[in-house]
DNA sequence: GACAACCTACGATAGCCATAGTAGGAAGGC
DNA sequence: GCCTTCCTACTATGGCTATCGTAGGTTGTC
């Protein structure tokens, strides 16, 4: 067995980063907890598996107490998606954010009140160069 | 063998989106051609098996004219990407497109113009409402 | 018309992912 | 002290991905 690494720099599979999202929406918690909270009904052996893989990507750590190990996160879930995102612009967009920005607008409802303050954060970024 | 989907709804692998990409810039190729244009140099056979596996899942339709299949996307690159952002913004940010596209625009080192020309978009956006 | 070159179809393998079962340990109730 | 309950560790399986080799067909050249 590898032993995990201190950054985990891997990406996620569909269902580990399921159970991560339910594991930063509580910020710590056992097996048991992400298994009940969980929508699709898993065995309770699976998500244990699962939560297990993550602990040795790097992804969570576990700390023994009661009977039942605690679980938390690593890194946060924006420090994740930072990551994700910035492969998924390699992977799509062959690096380039702009068209990627563009088509999230054309393609997403965002409500006024949203594109409102996205522009005042792209005014900000313009007023910073 | 199931049929090949007409509108293909799955999502590429990571070595299908590469060869997908290399389809896409020529509008049209052949096994050769994916296979000399690659960068990361694999054999000629993995790159045939891996694009029949693009045509039976329905990117890829083929021709056979002269002595090799001639292959041609049955999408557009920004039809498939459509799709799949709108995936990571279900995966990764529960479906909220407002939050990925401030990350993106902290985390990506967009030029002035790009700034600009997304600046002009938002605009629009919101005279459209 | 035989040989070389090239092509596709099919089979093979190793690795990883999703999913779950079983075994064995700890802990609490009676 | 024993039985039930809950937990973790380990093992297993089916499916998909990446990668490639071999076999057999077609075509162009001398």
């Amino acid at each position: 067995m590898t032993k995990s690494k201190p950054a985990p720099d891997r990406q996620l599979t569909e269902l580990e980063l399921e159970l991560m999202h339910e594991v930063w929406n509580r910020g710590t918690c056992t097996v048991r907890e992400v298994h009940d909270a969980y929508p699709k009904k898993l065995a309770y052996t699976t998500i244990a598996t699962v939560m297990k893989v993550l602990e040795q990507k790097g992804f969570l750590s576990a700390t023994k107490r009661d009977k039942a190990h605690t679980y938390e996160p690593t890194l946060t879930r924006e420090a994740y998606s930072r990551g994700a995102l910035k492969h998924v612009t390699e992977r799509l967009y062959r690096g380039h954010a702009a068209p990627m920005v563009a088509q999230l607008l054309d393609e997403s409802e965002l409500t006024r009140a949203e594109l409102m303050q996205l522009r005042e954060l792209l005014k900000s970024k313009l007023a910073a160069r």
